[in-house]
DNA sequence: TCAGAGTGCGCC
DNA sequence: AAACGGCGCACGCTGA
């Protein structure tokens, strides 16, 4: 099954299956003097709040690898294996996460720290689209041909010795990959470039891994019947908004006339029907992008009626209806998939159902609640990305501002449009934002231009665009000079690029420029923000409160009502702490609210 | 008929 | 010369 002449210890992995609580004793003292394990489980199914641990495999150096038959030890007898599991032991996982949850969940909770084999290679690989499989870290880093065949075999049955061989093996190969993945993690560490951190990146991921396994397992409740009503009032906008645009195309039909065929049969949610329909109309547009339609909407309502139709069914069709396929049946709440390295910047992806992307309307937010006699605490941080720029460019005039408390986007507005900041309009700082937020990952004219449109519905001339840019890159010139300096790396053809944190993003093709020049930001936002998760981890215990969700720069609590005040102030503490970590001198603020829902807007 | 690329848009 | 980035999901459409 397997021949190796490099990995002696994998060839013919003799393994010991314990299916006694005697037997587990001796084996578990057997264990006691390694300083590491690998660690893996086989379970019946992949849910831990349904299916059950079948086999818990844990390797040591030069040792049969120990294979629990978990069902066969009276749970009154596995106090031994819970304090096993819970020294501090080094423990080596492969998707730890999985195994972490699913032994909490038969408490048997294992403590750090740990090596998981899947996040390290991640991070050597962050921003490649590389297969994580333990079969192709397998076949990349010890040159073995692994077979997992067994590995969605009936686990609920009688073991057969195939199974108890592949289990076997997938926790001793563990201990055959550490080794190699830490001297890779830290070859990188020895480059003269100087804070090149990535085993310290790596273990920041280790330590989150346990806060984002929790965080799953908590999920997040919704209130079914508001979110029932609040469907049922969207899905009659909807229907409002259709009923709108198919008379107003009935009425622009004069023109329609050329082509009969389309005017009764076209389905608005179909990009080419709707060009067509809407070019045959006499409407100047080359495509139905929001960007093209939003400056049009003005002047036809045929085009106010589809962007609305568009954003109702949006909504309907990605959240209202998928949300409640998505309650837990056993705990009634959404339990998300979270990917810590999900996105090549090192940020945290999430799906099934994407909580990351819930829209942000009050209406929408408001469903997602606290337990009864809980309260959510959640914080998020103010301006991180602006305030990441302003370090990492050391612009004179933003870490002024900021220093000094000031709004920037007041300031932007001024420093643009030439007035005084006392006389900056609220279109004014609008205005502002999408210049900022837009204009320091070298956006260009043309889509500062539909991006002010869009997004914060100010309309510019694009002589208006580019003369806001050359403003902005003037008022600003610590910005333009750190671009300048990216660009050199860029056109040098550099294909790395490396948070304050040490988190390295590679391409396989040269990247682009807008893209090197916000992974530095991106990322070290990632970086705090996982960073915080690390310390809250930490002080949480003991405490009622639970994380329940993470968006970027935003963490989310439950907690027992009383303690909203005390969880809210550490929560608090442990963002400040870790932005400052990287900020200074630059302050860091973190909004913080205490509510009943996701959308409240107590305190 | 079904996988997959493409379009479009929700969030930060 | 010019260039915003990072996601996941639903949908219509294409081509084998």
């Amino acid at each position: 099954m397997l021949v190796s002449k490099t990995y002696p210890n994998l060839k013919d992995v003799t393994y010991h299956l314990i299916t006694s609580t005697k037997e587990l004793e001796i084996a578990l003292r057997s264990l006691e003097q390694s300083s590491i394990l690998g660690l893996d489980c086989e379970t019946t199914g992949l849910d831990p709040h349904t299916h059950t641990l079948r086999l818990i495999q844990i390797a040591v150096p030069n040792q049969p690898v120990i294979l629990i038959d978990l069902p066969q030890i009276a749970p009154c007898d596995r106090g031994l294996l819970q304090q096993f599991l819970a020294k501090p032991t080094l423990k080596i996982t492969h998707n730890g996460k999985f195994d972490w949850q699913f032994l909490t969940q038969a408490g048997l909770q294992p403590s750090a720290p740990f090596f998981d084999t899947q996040l390290a290679y991640r991070v050597l690989t962050a921003g490649l689209k590389t297969s994580l499989s333990l079969q192709t870290l397998a076949q990349k880093l010890l040159n073995i041909e692994l077979d997992k065949t067994q590995q969605v075999s009936d686990w609920s049955k009688p073991l057969t010795s195939q199974q108890l061989q592949y289990a076997a093996l997938d926790a001793a190969i563990l201990l055959e990959l550490y080794p190699i993945l830490v001297k890779k993690l830290e070859r990188w560490q020895s480059l003269p470039a100087g804070n090149l951190q990535l085993l310290k990146i790596a273990q920041l991921e280790f330590h989150c891994m346990p806060a984002v396994a929790q965080m799953e397992l908590n999920g997040m409740l919704l209130d079914l019947s508001r979110w029932q009503r609040l469907g049922a009032k969207l899905e009659s906008d909807r229907d409002t908004a259709l009923q709108q645009l198919s008379q107003l195309r009935i009425a622009g039909n004069a023109q329609m006339s050329l082509l009969p065929e389309m005017t009764d049969t076209i389905n608005p949610n179909s990009p080419q029907q709707v060009l067509a329909a809407l070019q045959s109309s006499e409407i100047p547009v080359s495509s139905t992008h929001q960007k093209e339609l939003v400056p049009l909407a003005k002047h036809y309502p045929v085009i106010r009626a589809l962007l609305d139709y568009r954003h109702l069914s949006k909504i309907m069709a990605t959240f209202a209806d998928s949300l409640p396929k998505h309650i837990h049946p056993v705990t009634g709440r959404i339990h998300p998939t979270y990917y810590q390295l999900g996105a090549r910047s090192g940020r945290f992806s999430c799906r099934n159902p994407p909580l990351q992307t819930i829209p942000r309307d009050a209406a929408v937010r408001t469903c997602f609640i606290a337990a009864p006699g809980c309260q959510m605490v959640r914080a998020d941080y103010s301006q991180i990305e602006l305030r990441i720029v302003a370090r990492l460019s050391g612009d004179a005039r933003m870490q002024r501002a900021y220093r000094k408390g000031e709004d920037l986007h007041r300031l932007t507005a001024a420093l643009v449009t030439g007035k005084a900041i006392a006389d900056v309009s609220e279109e004014d700082r609008r205005l502002a934002k999408a210049i900022n937020f837009g204009l320091i990952y070298g956006m260009g004219a043309t889509k500062l231009q539909s991006y002010a449109e869009t997004k914060y519905g100010v309309t510019l001339s694009l002589e208006q665009a580019k003369a806001f840019r050359k403003r902005f890159f003037e008022a600003y010139a610590g910005v333009a000079e750190w671009h300048e300096t990216i660009k050199r790396n860029y056109i040098r053809g550099i294909k790395e690029s490396r948070t304050l944190a040490g988190r390295r993003r590679r391409w396989a093709d040269k990247p682009r420029l807008a893209e090197l020049l916000n992974h530095p930001v991106q990322g070290l936002n990632a970086d705090i923000t996982k960073l915080a998760l690390v310390k809250l981890n930490k002080v949480l215990v003991g405490t009622g409160a639970k994380l329940i969700c993470t968006v970027h720069d935003e963490i989310l609590l439950e907690c027992p009502a009383a303690e909203a005040k005390h969880i809210s102030y550490l929560l608090l503490r442990c963002m400040i702490a870790a932005a400052r970590k990287f900020l200074h001198p630059i302050p860091v603020v973190v909004d913080i609210k205490v509510s009943a829902s996701w959308g409240g807007d107590e305190t």
